[in-house]
DNA sequence: CTGCTACCTGGATCGCGCTCCAGGTCAAGG
DNA sequence: CCTTGACCTGGAGCGCGATCCAGGTAGCAG
């Protein structure tokens, strides 16, 4: 127990092999297990990192960002304060990043009232040929 | 009067000039005007257009969604229903993608809080060597 | 007319984040 | 044992969305 195969990794991850294999070759990962043939095993531990990596993926930090967190992550607990800065940067980056969506979708919501009411007026002036 | 050089039309719409030549040429910009030399120039029209395509690039419109629209939008009037179909598709993903954010965030604020209280731990017990 | 900057074209190149492939090895069920 | 499917490595390739470049022309101020 414990130990979770690449490919089962994968299905609780989301990430496919090659991606799990590519973030441990870029230093993402680092010290995944590997059984005496030669094949990777993760603990509790990786899948966990993983979750927190696919959050930090899927709100747009670049892997570069995600590079410098694993590192500092990797030296130890000396390094706390600097992680949680670096994740309330990200968390205001995302904050921002709602706030644009949220201004650019006014523009779209605006734009759709536009259409419907040209929509209208095209159908009052009888265009149906 | 208007009539927008290159230039004038990367400052306002924030677009590169390379960006602009690489719209027309794929064909989200058509019918952009050209002096007698071959050089660009932009109507107000065209500039607006932009307005519209910056907003769904930032969106995260993908070019090819784009692109539909342009063409719908250079066949005439008997698209606007499509047209407006297809901007409230992507209004949709924007919600969808702002929700999802917004979980994402959710984590985030938990793994500070939980770096914050590891911190303050780490205080308490008097590592400050 | 001269200079100078802005603009032109076609095509190569980039950065990101994977994804795919060939050619092989491992490990578990029957 | 033997098969079969999951996994291994190194390296090439991809899709997107630009961005850059070389070598040349346009067009305006002085």
């Amino acid at each position: 127990m414990e130990h979770y195969s690449p490919g089962q990794v994968a299905d609780r991850t989301g990430f496919s092999l090659d991606t799990l294999r590519y973030y441990e070759l870029i230093g993402l990962l680092s010290d995944i297990g590997r059984t005496s043939g030669g094949h990777r095993f993760f603990t509790e531990d990786d899948v966990s990192w993983l979750g927190i990596l696919r959050c930090l993926r899927d709100t747009g930090m670049p892997i570069n960002r995600m590079h410098t967190y694993a590192e500092l992550a990797r030296v130890g607990s000396e390094t706390l304060a600097e992680r949680v800065e670096l994740l309330e940067e990200h968390d205001r980056a995302v904050e921002e990043q709602i706030a644009q969506l949220r201004t650019q979708q006014a523009h779209i919501h605006e734009k759709i009232a536009w259409y419907h009411s040209e929509i209208a007026t095209q159908a009052r002036s009888g265009v149906d040929f």
